[in-house]
DNA sequence: ACGTAAGTCATGCGCCTGACTTAAAAGTGG
DNA sequence: CCACTTTTAAGTCAGGCGCATGACTTACGT
């Protein structure tokens, strides 16, 4: 309560400071091509194992990263779902998907390095089961999943799981890449966090209301019906 | 043409079984977390160089899995793209994408590493060009691209790209993902590749077909005030 | 038949890594 | 004000890495 620099300040500093250079780095190079010693020298420490005394280890490390943002986002969603609570529109449930994830990003403002990183960190077997420990347990995605499946009670579980997957990794992987091209100063067809993110809820739109072939009978019909757009 | 083996041959096999080595080395660890060393001891070369011998470098020898493997979709791929010459239904061309590389996986037989490898090295910022350029310039491909333009001419150019991006991503991950849970002897959800390509070729028609929403005025605030500021 | 060049092997060098040890600095609580 | 704990700094160590080098083996062309 008073202006003192107490020492969990500090080190709340010092955490923050190699949690900032570690997302840094490993959006830049990978979570593998990056050394302990690298972040801990990137994030002005002497040490050179200042990340296993904070964090424990790599994966340690990559827990809180995701954690920081986690929260953040979660935050965000929550608010997003209540705002959808009983919407029988599929495309809210999805957006309460998306757009918290893009909303994020634009708050922290370019360049940021999340997008990237959680792309890599989940595409890495070493960490993507901590990742998605830390980040698929929230309760405001859990009740988006809900708000959905009420949205197309039909739809064999099997399907739901396998598009539920499909629309994670889309997600994921198109914000990091738009991430990616901002960070080059390279053009991106959307000129926003939020319109790439309505460009990503068309399409998951369309792909979770696609008709599902029965493996056996003739191919699909050619035209979907995409009437609650 | 004799039954005598030349040295040419030898050389052929010790790239090939360095070439099999390090796809699945790679598969299972990453391109990163696996050294030049790993693979030749692997491949049984007692040299720790034979990599840079027979490839150059570890992005040469990448590119060289990438090539191998998509000479035979390829192959698979332009048979089926004839077949649908002509076509104007848009869920055939979304099936010569999909279809070749499940195939392919199929033909392999169980384990196969490279729908993994696939994804970790598009995944990966030093290989990721290379590996474009590699399979993204396959005549069959752009073909059934264009295929499936005659199909939507009336999308806009920037959500053609933004889609195609979407597919591209959609169909490597979710096929590396399959691969992983039957390496790891788990259940999945479609009992063949050819079942799980319907259920992904479903997916993607719905996307590709997903309407497109306008986003009003041009310029919306980045920096969105959700709550209060 | 023999010289040559390609392929393979073995080894050493400099660099970087994570883990560990030791010591200094700085805040805390009696 | 002092003993104590936490945090940061600095340095050591064994091991793995890519790369360069030189010796050995062997198929091929002349």
């Amino acid at each position: 309560m008073n202006g003192r620099v107490t020492r969990s300040d500090r080190v709340a500093a010092t955490r923050e400071t190699i949690l900032v250079a570690a997302e840094r780095l490993f959006a830049e190079h990978g979570l593998a091509a990056v050394s302990n010693r690298q972040i801990s020298q990137e994030a002005g420490q002497g040490n050179n194992t200042a990340v296993t005394y904070h964090f424990g280890s790599k994966a340690g490390l990559v827990r809180a990263i995701v954690r920081k943002h986690t929260e953040q986002v979660e935050e965000i969603r929550m608010r997003m779902v209540l705002d959808c609570d009983g919407s029988t529109r599929l495309r809210d449930w999805i957006a309460c998907m998306v757009e918290p994830f893009a909303q994020h990003l634009a708050d922290l403002g370019t360049p940021t390095w999340y997008g990237r990183f959680s792309a890599q960190a989940m595409s890495d077997e070493t960490y993507r089961e901590a990742v998605s420990q830390e980040a698929l347990n929230s309760p405001s995605l859990l009740r988006a999943g809900e708000g959905l499946h009420r949205c197309l009670p039909d739809l064999p579980i099997e399907v739901r799981r396998e598009r539920q997957d499909m629309a994670r990794q889309l997600m994921v992987h198109m914000i990091a890449e738009r991430e990616r091209a901002l960070a080059e100063g390279g053009t991106t067809p959307r000129d926003s966090w939020h319109r790439a993110a309505v460009g990503l809820t068309d399409a998951l739109t369309g792909l979770w209301l696609a008709p599902v072939t029965e493996v056996g009978s003739p191919a699909a019909p050619e035209t979907v019906p995409h009437g609650n757009a």
